[in-house]
DNA sequence: GTGGTCTAGACCACA
DNA sequence: GTGGTCTAGACCACC
């Protein structure tokens, strides 16, 4: 029935997680294409219309696309919207929710979020597609 | 109507949590009396039933106490144990989490996480309930 | 098994255009709340899965958006975005496509789509929410 | 790869249809011979079978016939037959939906198909094979 | 083979 | 009651 999936998450968006993540890793590179959904959701021991949903919710992001009768491709600037996206995210949703945290468990958070932003910074110069 | 409330996690965990983090902020003081569900309701535009499932949630994990007939308190020792959930949060969930975005958005960590856990020596150093 | 639609174009897209239309026409005003998943799928004789992929579909435009427990709303500026979105299919592949058709069956274009270009500007200024 | 097609449609339909409209502007003659299956599918970026498709699609509305060993011809008769499918088209389709979404757009269409359907008998005075 | 759509039915959390 | 997720299985068009 698909094990190794958290509850907390609709198992399609972790499916699509792992994927984008995977693009970001070089797992996949812009252009290839990734495991038709019958075959992921083997893989998955996941149904396909649930492999599917994953899929879409990626095609919508702009990260992968679909080419009748011949599978899903990671597309042009796939990778680096994703890492937009996640980024995004981090910056948005993540590291303030993270500051507000460590604040309120009495944790000096000024040198830390500093050390992060710098660290951030540095991560812009060594871009690589 | 209920605004403010992120979709992404039960609305009742959220109340839940801003009334933790309240306590934790000494917005209210142990022993204190909390505002009645109806009031809280009203307060925060969402139906009672949701703020009872809150404080149901707080009182299980003995943040919060009702007594019949005059509304939820704080209970002894709650705020400490809030402290002590959120900050097992943090460690087992929160902070391998950030690490992880952080490896994956390419952003190099190792600073990162040996001065958060610096300062989470410190914290525990200046400890007052 | 749901008469009433075309066999070209998926049942959920047909679905989602006539809500959006159906707010374009004021059937549903901004805020108003539109049929339960159920309600509609009873209505159109249709799996009520294939109902909430035209919500979905709609709501990742931002024309509604979905209140837990509650139901589909009809967001703010939803209105509008429709007519945007019906616009500029209009304008970037409807019309070429027209204009191309009319040409090739010998059909003198240029005064009619001066007419169609003075009638949009007029709508224009005719505006009301 | 095969870009430049929509996916909204089968690509082997706007295969045929670009082949149709070709002969329609006189890029084949009636009794020519259209490029073969292999040659059209290199051209296009598509697999021969797609393109194979297409071809029996015109055939089988009498817009070209197959020669055996020789290849695909444009039949005689074939660029009045595709007209009058298009017209029919236009018409039938076309026209009707045009008109829908310039109402629902709140633009008048009363004057512009008037304009069109002078046009159009215009058109029926100038006409030559 | 591929993606895409649809159904019927179940189950869950939320309000 | 509501939306949301997932399954199993069918069927289709396309390549």
């Amino acid at each position: 029935m698909g094990e190794n999936f958290s509850e907390k998450e609709p198992i399609y968006l972790q499916i699509a997680r792992r994927i984008g993540d995977g693009i970001l890793e070089g797992l996949w590179k812009e252009g290839e294409r990734i495991p038709s959904v019958r075959e992921m959701a083997v893989a998955m021991e996941v149904n396909p219309l649930t492999v599917l949903r994953a899929y879409e919710w990626l095609e919508a992001r702009g990260i992968i696309e679909s080419k009748r009768g011949r599978g899903y491709f990671v597309k042009q600037g796939g990778k680096e919207n994703w890492r937009k996206y996640r980024m995004e995210q981090f910056i948005k949703e993540d590291l303030p929710e993270f500051e507000k945290t460590l604040k309120l468990l009495g944790i000096d958070s000024t040198k830390i979020i500093e050390q992060i932003k710098t660290e951030i910074l540095k991560s812009h110069s060594n871009e690589e597609s």
